[in-house]
DNA sequence: CCGGACCATTGAATCGATCCAGGCGGGCCC
DNA sequence: GGGCCCGCCTGGATCGATTCAATGGTCCGG
């Protein structure tokens, strides 16, 4: 590997005159500039980013962990963070905890060992486990801000939708078209998001004049389109009088599973079962009912965050940067799954 | 930053005896080796892996440069990649080049400055542009890998699907259940895997005693949902009896998007319109009318690229590595896009 | 009592860059 | 002509680890 010192015999100055010509071109008379530009063409030289990294003490990538890579929200959010971070020179790591805390664990080894320059989390873990991740990351000074997720801002930055509000766009939505009784398709409630789309959905009913049975709560391990199959089949398992009309799904994944089967099983969709979804990921709008579902702006979501870590890791505008927490508004997207 | 040496003087030994205990715990005597334990866990030391490497001069990370991350088909590829280097202790940095040449150059010399370990690559052009590239790479003297993509083994490793059986697995399916018009929805015919597909569906129309005419192309720009749309008013833009029967289309993205417009306008799919996609990615089988399509081991592909990349950069494995071509054979999946 | 073997440990060189103090020559001012 | 400043460049310290030759100490056999 072609190293500063070859490019400096080849050019006959000095390492120190190689660097300068690198980094403060300005620096060095027009002459040796072009000898060593020279030298560095016909070497082939690029410069060591490890090497620079060791004396700097700072790494130009970010790191992005996120629960489930194969969730096309997910991937927006990569390539929101990815678009900014390009834009600043940065690499991004997108890496995959698939919601095990001990893959996060051993992720955020990595990380360390790595010293990336900050990450962009969604953590595997809730409450105290997962302030228990961020105080590993205080104590080993890594950055970090929380992707859909909130946190104290004290303690670090975060950029999250508002999954209340989501919650209940989605089952105000289905209250105003007539529907008396839901059901809720979710992931584990002891997510925040599941948990907090569902005090949305409840909050709707409650404005609706519905009691609490108006939304009846289908709790899955995953929120993949193999669960949102298997719930539906729940939803669907006693007498027809029983079923509910519509079904607000925590996300799209589970809403396409839950609309697999009710074409499959000849229920039809919007007329027999209304569908709301979460995310609206291209897919949605894909379906061949197309689905509603409660927009979330996922590539925002993921420059906001790349921005707010490049900001409090960049010597220049670190002092000014204070933690905060930022949140968006989520937006219903009405489609045929609820309009026929 | 606590470093290797904080914690030599707070073990009170030299800084060679607590890179021993770390690395080669074994020369080191019980009562040594338990005393600089307890330094580091009491510091919280983390080695650098930066210095390491430095020394070392190869790193821990893999990158992996795809055309569209967005497309489950490469999402699936990362994930079996992530899962292969994770095992080794390697991290991957998952990139998209989002088909432009440009972004793919920036991203190679990102790479070539991190010094990554190597790169899976599936090239944004083709022919000798592509050749450029690798030669690129070569002169840097960073080891890769092509993914869904061939090329002369000679160069470099190479993992992909045949796409001539593909596409002929896909069109004699058609010309088997009766079809005697189709249509072939496909991105830009200068990707090889566009142009092999077609030239497999050529020939089983041959194997079926059918002309060049029995296939009829449409080729777009991108191989994504709303091409396909515009691609199915395309098709559709004729008189109702030049309608092709039957669409095999270059990818699942396109063929969704031909769905969602056959659905729209009262075209019956399979009834009036077949359809099979390719790739099998996870919401072909999700869509209403689950898609029938040629299934590529995605995870596969994936998992053996970094194997391929890892044997070549293992100094323990390296000398007896040589470089190969892998072919997988794709598989053709029946669903009711054909089969109503 | 000495030489040699063996073991744990140390110290220094090294990787490739950055950065800064200082040297050197040339021009300018008094 | 001496002193100073300025522009350009050099040399060496530094970052945090690895690696290996050298060291020092212990123990054993002769």
């Amino acid at each position: 590997m072609v190293s500063i010192k070859d490019v400096a015999r080849r050019a006959g100055v000095s390492i120190g005159t190689v660097s300068n010509v690198v980094n403060r071109p300005s620096l060095v008379s027009e002459s040796t500039r072009e000898r060593v530009r020279a030298a560095i063409r016909e070497l082939g030289y690029v410069r060591s980013e490890t090497a620079r990294q060791l004396r700097a003490g700072q790494s130009r990538v970010i790191a992005l962990l996120v629960l489930d890579m194969t969730n096309p929200f997910f991937v927006d959010v990569a390539h929101g963070a990815e678009r900014e971070a390009r834009e600043q020179g940065l690499g991004v790591m997108f890496c995959n905890s698939d919601q095990d805390p001990e893959e996060e664990a051993a992720y955020l080894s990595l990380f360390a060992e790595q010293r990336v320059r900050g990450v962009l989390i969604t953590p595997a873990t809730e409450g105290d486990a997962a302030l228990a991740v961020l105080s590993g990351f205080s104590r080993h000074g890594i950055p970090h801000v929380l992707v859909d997720r909130l946190v104290p801002a004290d303690r670090a930055c975060s950029v999250s939708v508002d999954d209340v509000t989501g919650g209940s766009l989605a089952a105000a939505h289905l209250f105003g078209l007539g529907h008396r009784r839901i059901g809720y398709v979710t992931g584990p409630l002891r997510m925040a998001q599941c948990a907090d789309r569902l005090r949305g959905a409840r909050a709707a009913a409650a404005e609706a004049g519905l009691d609490e049975d108006a939304v009846r709560v289908e709790e899955r391990g995953a929120l993949t389109v193999a669960e949102g199959r298997a719930a539906a089949h729940a939803l669907l398992s006693g007498a027809a009088q029983a079923w509910p009309t519509a079904v607000f799904c925590a996300n799209d994944l589970l809403a396409l599973g839950v609309l697999q089967v009710m074409v499959e099983r000849g229920v039809r969709v919007p007329d027999d079962m209304a569908i709301v979804g979460y995310d609206d990921i291209e897919f949605a709008a894909a379906a061949a009912v197309p689905l509603s579902s409660v927009r979330q702006p996922a590539r925002l979501i993921g420059r906001t965050a790349a921005r707010l870590l490049i900001e409090e890791t960049d010597p220049a505008t670190a002092p000014e940067h204070h933690h905060q927490r930022v949140v968006y508004e989520p937006e219903l997207v009405v489609r045929r799954s609820t309009s026929g």
